[in-house]
DNA sequence: CAAATCCATGCAATCGATTACACAAATCTA
DNA sequence: TAGATTTGTGTAATCGATTGCATGGATTTG
């Protein structure tokens, strides 16, 4: 039935032994070319796929990766999948994917799960922030297990990452907010025990201190990364006394929700009041009213990192930091001034 | 350094052998009462964990499933591919992805791939229509291995599939442009040589038949799933003699396409014209104007995928076919007649 | 022609975990 | 208390591929 053949099956077909099979598919100099080309020929009629699991036992090297994400069906994770797929399958590594749903517990999990199945390295974009007892991720570096971070990282020592510069992000972007005219700027957070957030919130914090203008903490609100809490942000923000002209959104949902809203009470995007989202979700660009948005380069940050990984396994490098740029797309939700 | 502790590590620690050992870690009830306990905290302490890959090289089978999809960043396959983790996840199996881009070698290619890992099963949807050499496919079956089609699925003995129904949703979907008083329907096909756009296509015209509507060749476009051919399409469409006034499309990209295009042409929608998707892409219901579409329950779809491998692989079902139920959501973009 | 060299292949251990079978010690039966 | 049974462990084979070392025959060298 499920006839799978081995060197075996073979060394017994041809009356020799499974080394000579063995060294023959392998090319094996050692081997002369009559057993080779007749090994080769009967392999191939036998329909012989090599066993990769024994081979991953012998060798230690399963050829696999783990990729560990929040979840996978949103753009961006999706995205950085498909660039590290694309940057390991040629190097014949497998993408094994784990979710979090961002709990801690499924982290830890998911982390275990991995090095149980001897994956040959680990490439994460962290959900939760952890705790002192981050002992679960110092354990994958103890076991020698390469270990990237992507996009949501934590500064620690031999572990790589790769990241757009979400400083730079935010303060070009928040800048542009400024040029547009936009003097009371309100900004949606994410949770900024996280690095990339915390990153972003300094960035437009600087670019307002260079203009000199004030920080307002009413301004400021922590969001979720959804179309609602950006909705009831809005009302939040227009209720104040001294109301914004303006959003910067560190989630393009939420932005999407803000402009909702706007629109409902009548307020003129880009006319009375400004937004500008966070990572391209493609539905930004397919609007009505197109929503300016920073690109992080998923496909390409997957690809990095994945370069990143060969390279560590290598040997060529034991730690390193990328840093991606990221593209301000300056679309309708904020043109008051004609782009060139 | 890198100190994987293996049962050996942990008999020669307590002066036992590695029998004893794996018996007791499977609580394996010859093992006596403090033996056990004795081998779990030594486990415990030297951080045991078990290797997988020795594992599944003796059983045979490596928990691990493989799936094949044209490419993994857009909504509804990561919505099915996450449904598939979901429902893998707990069992203890693990979802090693491949996309094909579409390419059919790349498709012969990563079921190779997965077959040589040794998968315990291959979930696929199919990118190309094999043509007469559909031996790859075959190989699957041959070997034993459990084949499930979701979606872009081919009626093959021994392959349980996973589906919507197709005929049912565009049947539907086609009566209810009608109740709207559309009577020239034109239509967006995918590659017809695939089931689900031939099944999509019959029951259009069937509608159509069955309302004494006749079938119009000029109406009916081939086209990717895309923007640019949306709009394109369109164009073509405004130039016949007789044009249309409604639009089936079976990508909603190639839908927005056609409304972006439609409202530069200064075509009111839905008064004068209507415009059905199919997909349910989360910008759909995101734009000003809601584009009505058909949702295919992705995850819904990944889960049952899962659920069917399960059965087949505890040998409760030979075969399977599942069918989901569609869903139409109809939205602004098809709605002349308000909604009870 | 005897000794040295080389070539192609075989032998056997290894990776880590599991398990049928064997066996010694402990316990029970009559 | 001798024999039967139970209990807990050890022995060794197995999954499939690789590889250091050994070996036997052919070829070359002096």
């Amino acid at each position: 039935m499920s006839e799978k053949t081995t060197i075996y099956d073979i060394a017994k077909e041809l009356n020799i032994t499974a080394a000579t099979v063995s060294r023959a598919l392998n090319n094996n100099p050692k081997i002369s070319h009559s057993t080779r080309k007749l090994v080769l020929e009967t392999a191939n009629r036998m329909n012989y796929k090599q066993n990769r699991l024994a081979l991953a036992l012998r060798s230690g090297k399963s050829n696999n990766v783990g990729v560990i994400v929040p979840r996978i069906n949103t753009n961006f994770f999706a995205s950085v999948i498909r660039g590290i797929e694309e940057g390991l399958h040629p190097e014949g590594y497998q993408v094994i994917i784990c979710q979090t749903h961002e709990d801690e517990n499924r982290e830890i999990e998911n982390i275990n799960t991995l090095l149980n199945a001897q994956v040959d390295g680990i490439l994460m974009s962290i959900s939760n922030l952890p705790k002192e007892n981050n002992h679960y991720i110092e354990r994958v570096i103890q076991k020698n297990i390469p270990l990237i971070f992507f996009d949501r990282k934590k500064e620690m020592e031999n572990v790589s990452s790769v990241t757009i510069d979400d400083y730079q992000a935010s303060y070009q972007t928040t800048q542009h907010l400024i040029n547009q005219g936009c003097d009371k700027i309100a900004y949606f957070s994410g949770d900024r025990s996280l690095e990339i957030y915390e990153d972003r919130y300094r960035g437009y914090e600087q670019a307002l201190l260079d203009n000199n203008i004030p920080i307002n903490e009413d301004y400021i609100i922590t969001i979720k990364s959804n179309v609602t809490e950006g909705r009831d942000a809005v009302e939040k923000l227009l209720a104040l006394e001294n109301p914004p002209n303006a959003i910067f959104s560190t989630s393009d949902f939420a932005a999407l929700g803000a402009i909702q809203k706007l629109k409902e009470r009548g307020i003129k995007i880009p006319e009375d009041f400004c937004v500008f989202g966070f990572g391209n979700e493609p539905f930004t660009k397919f609007m009505e009213l197109t929503i300016s948005s920073i690109d992080q380069s998923p496909l390409e940050m997957g690809k990095m990192a994945a370069q990143v990984f060969l390279d560590k396994i290598n040997n060529r490098k034991s730690e390193n930091k990328v840093v991606l740029l990221p593209k301000l797309l300056i679309r309708q939700s904020s043109t008051r001034i004609p782009q060139v």
